[in-house]
DNA sequence: ACTATTACCAAGCAAGCGCTTGGTTTAAAA
DNA sequence: TTTTAAACCAAGCGCTTGCTTGGTAATAGT
């Protein structure tokens, strides 16, 4: 199980994601909020500056434009998305272990204290202009061939039925819908949901 | 396999569904386009005007506001979801036929002929105040029940490993999510696409 | 032919939108 | 203590938004 929460602190230092102390960390963390409350479209700038106790002008100070805040939130979740896909994966050494990993790990960015900023990556990217869109489909390069090189492993070793760039969009799929639905706080832990679209996307049982 | 273009000229007949052919017919479906490609928030009653070719004051002469088309968009596909899978159902005589009908039925609402309403059904219903959202809901009871009990049968046949209920909702975003990234015309058919759902969802392997 | 209904246009209003500008406060560096 | 830069306020501009109003064609029923 990586831990999501010293990975993080790794990057701040590195100047890679902001602080949530800064400025633009709490904009950020606001941002993430509302945009995924109420969408990117129906959330004014003037709603965010009364998230952070500032005017909506003042927000101009940190960011050129409305666009460039909900960017922010997405890139920096697309760079902590693949720094922990790369940490949880060094620590697997066999496929099954392996596939767990990338379950487990885009689990825990979806229902943990990232929740915010995925959910707006996964289902606002569209309001991003295409120019944008490409900066972060290219930044998501490097976590979608760590999937797709994990499952085409687990392929070989006979785990799975479903050809693996098929399989990959599917489980991708099922695992972000559980946003949607899934409430950590239930009956169900987050490692009993991953096990359960574990048992899924094998073929063969343990 | 369901004909759904049959079923929905019966629909019509019935006044379950809007004449494609009448004005708020054809208004329905440019709406259904245009929130589906630019999202509900983005996309002006200007623009619906212009994409049925008439002012965009006129609009409010068939809907009170435009939350009512996008209600209206989604109420008609709730009512054809339901009535197609009804009807694939009846004709599946074994639990895994039956599984086969609900993602073959899901399927082709998402890639056919309502594609577009299913799309805003599926991705937009935030948009939507929590009266008309709660409405919907109570639309699709009927059809997610149907879902729960072919998947219990299925699990009582030893079909499938994980829980029905949990397993319901997997099934339902990877199918969900095929909207994003699959397309009709590429090297993979709808019924190879049901195939490979099929081979995920299930345990047993035929 | 007359009537009623449906479908639309032309014009615009009030409100809210993203963003700009010029200036003030705060706090750290020199 | 002076300088410099970051953070923010106050005010509002230009534009777009959903929607309204009063009136005119078109269509269909009788």
């Amino acid at each position: 199980m990586p831990q999501i929460g010293a990975l993080l602190r790794k990057l701040i230092a590195d100047g890679q994601v902001s602080d949530p102390a800064s400025p633009r960390g709490k904009l950020l963390a606001a941002a993430a909020k509302l945009f995924r409350q109420n969408g990117y479209a129906a959330t004014t700038v003037r709603d965010l500056g009364a998230e952070v106790g500032i005017l909506s002008g003042s927000l101009f100070h940190h960011f050129k434009s409305k666009e460039e805040i909900l960017f922010g939130v997405m890139s920096e979740v697309v760079v902590a998305m693949e720094a922990a896909l790369r940490a949880a994966l060094s620590e697997a050494h066999e496929p099954r272990a392996a596939v767990r990993a990338l379950i487990a790990t885009e689990l825990a960015f979806i229902h943990g204290k990232t929740s915010n900023a995925t959910a707006v990556l996964l289902y606002e990217w569209r309001a991003l202009n295409s120019s944008r869109q490409a900066q972060i489909l290219t930044g998501r390069e490097a976590y979608f061939a760590m999937w797709q090189q994990t499952l085409k492993a687990a392929q070989q070793a006979g785990l799975v039925a479903v050809e693996p760039e098929y399989l990959r969009q599917l489980i991708h799929g099922a695992l972000t819908w559980t946003a949607v639905w899934y409430k950590p706080s239930g009956a169900l832990s987050l490692d009993g949901l991953a096990d359960r679209c574990l048992l899924m996307a094998l073929s063969e049982r343990p």
